[in-house]
DNA sequence: TTGAAAGCGCTACCAT
DNA sequence: ATGGTAGCGCTTTCAA
């Protein structure tokens, strides 16, 4: 083993209980003292044994984060960004890329003090966790057993339709992962088809095109084979920055140009959307406020120990880019 | 806190030396004794406190896995593969996404047993570590402080060109990234030179084709710009899953068809290969078999203390599957 | 301002 | 086969 704050005291003539105060920047300990004391620390390299110190404090100061499946762009961003936030508070990051139930284990033995769940699928039941525990996911009204951030996706949808409405179209298709359980798709296309009762635009169903998946390339073939049909949409609502990319594609190749024959605006809201071959008009929460919020949430959780369950919609904010213009 | 094994010994009206003892399911506790204990610790629902254990056994049985970035499919299967053997072993995984010197940072202040490390780009100095490292990257000579576990990258590439050779093919192009500073890169499009050098096919600069990265759209951009030129290669090396998969979209949109005009052979060799719109003939080391080899070895440094620094070459296996055929 | 000592929950050794 | 007990390295009273 390492050093430790009795080699320290030896070494610095005082008690190890003073080592310990002065380490921690204890007021209790004169500036003198508490800098020879810190002095002989670095020069030792000493780092403070971490299991010891949580066996007495009850703290880890680490945050778990359980993303059963890793995949989607927009998710690894997301990933990221909450890393970057996290750091800097004075709370670290761990990842589990475990199933749901194997990952809270791993977090109970771990004793972290909170954790972020990334809700796919199904909802699981969090066994009585003592742990503070926020999800991101979609809130239906049956969850109350913990926080829950998600994006208000049936907002998000009005505004998509609203900007290209007011942009002068009518013929709005929407092309997303109709086939998944995952509830948060479901969500998008059933708020695009409010927002289109609202403006009183009429969809046909050859307008709701299934993606069948989550991949740039279900976006891809689904628009090829929309556009084999030659009377096709002035817009289009695309569902996922993946899928989004996989139209644009589909649309270039067809021989068609965005955003003259063809507007588009994506669900999702990343900066890379500047960077795909036509920079994208995106409706979203920009994903640095989702990690904003998702962390202060769970310290909130974590320090207040105020566990109540509760739901956070998230508010879209579009963004203007080339995808996206005026109906000729 | 919760329950303790000296609230069980007090149930028990045993000792808590001998509750700790039935726990770990010592030789020395009676059977009956063993079965009673168990009994109420399981109905109190105890959970050994993590930080005891390691404060006093020194060991956290936790493997650290540090990944600088969350990108391309090939990696994401990897730590999941990882992760899945690593989880039939008595270890567990936790995953860093930070950058390699903060992840080791972490790493260190959970005295995890052991870290497994993605280089990307650059080797970072490691600074003296007690704790047993090894590296999935690329071997170079001065590479002495830690056991690298590297794919063949050389050999692959001459099985691939001696496949297309002996299928007849004599004009063969490589694409892939050439353009970054990641050395794997460099190791796959030097192993293509060679081989064809081996073989005596020259190589003209027009077929050495850098996609100037690594997601698919990369692959696919670089192949459509290079078939443009109607005197094209009969056959292709694609430098990675991402790219290939890119490849193939590529050569089916300007209307050739795979592999009667074009055979496609990838590096890289997991299980969604099969999935590609044309099943990929591929080359590389089996991910099952890297995950395989990366566990065993951190795990066997755990153990053996035993800290040789050494550099292991994995070989590559050659799948045939449908985008390869004889040249007509 | 400093030191002594209790104790966090557990393992492992020695004694019984 | 079981119990007693010394620590692991640290924080945190309480006393000096």
């Amino acid at each position: 083993m390492g050093i430790t704050i009795k080699d320290i005291a030896k070494i610095a003539g005082v008690s190890y209980s003073t080592v310990s105060k002065a380490l921690n920047d204890s007021p209790l300990v004169k500036k003198d003292t508490k800098k020879k004391i810190v002095k002989i620390a670095d020069e030792l390299g000493y780092e403070p044994n971490f299991a010891a110190q949580r066996l007495v404090s009850k703290q880890t100061k680490i945050i778990g984060l359980i993303w059963p499946t890793i995949e989607r762009v927009v998710l690894s961003t997301l990933v990221t960004k909450i890393n970057n936030k996290i750091n800097k508070t004075p709370y670290s990051m761990i990842l589990s890329v475990e199933s749901t139930e194997t990952a809270l284990d791993t977090f109970r033995k771990f004793q972290v003090d909170g954790i972020i769940l990334f809700e796919e699928n199904s909802k699981p039941s969090i066994r009585q966790t003592t742990i503070p525990l926020i999800s991101y996911g979609v809130a239906k009204e049956r969850d109350v057993e913990y926080p829950i951030i998600d994006a208000n996706h049936e907002q998000a949808m009005y505004q998509a339709v609203k900007h290209l409405y007011e942009l002068g179209h009518r013929d709005i298709a929407y092309i997303g992962d109709l086939s998944s359980t995952d509830p948060m798709q479901a969500e998008k296309y059933n708020g695009f088809m409010k927002a289109m009762e609202q403006y009183m635009l009429s969809i046909e169903d050859i307008n709701m095109i299934d993606t069948g998946g989550l991949d740039w390339y279900n976006g891809y073939a689904a628009t090829k084979k929309r556009f084999e049909n030659p009377t096709y949409p002035t817009a289009i609502v695309g569902g996922s920055y993946d899928i989004s990319s996989g139209i644009i594609r589909g649309i270039k190749e067809i021989g068609l140009d965005i955003p003259r024959d063809v507007s588009i605006i994506s669900y999702d809201n990343i900066p890379q959307m500047a960077n795909t071959e036509i920079p994208l008009t995106c409706i979203g929460v920009p994903v640095e406020r989702l990690a904003e919020e998702i962390v202060q949430s769970i310290i909130h959780c974590i320090e207040e120990k105020n566990i109540t369950s509760n739901v956070k919609k998230m508010s879209p904010i579009l963004v203007e880019r080339a995808s996206c213009e005026k109906r000729k």
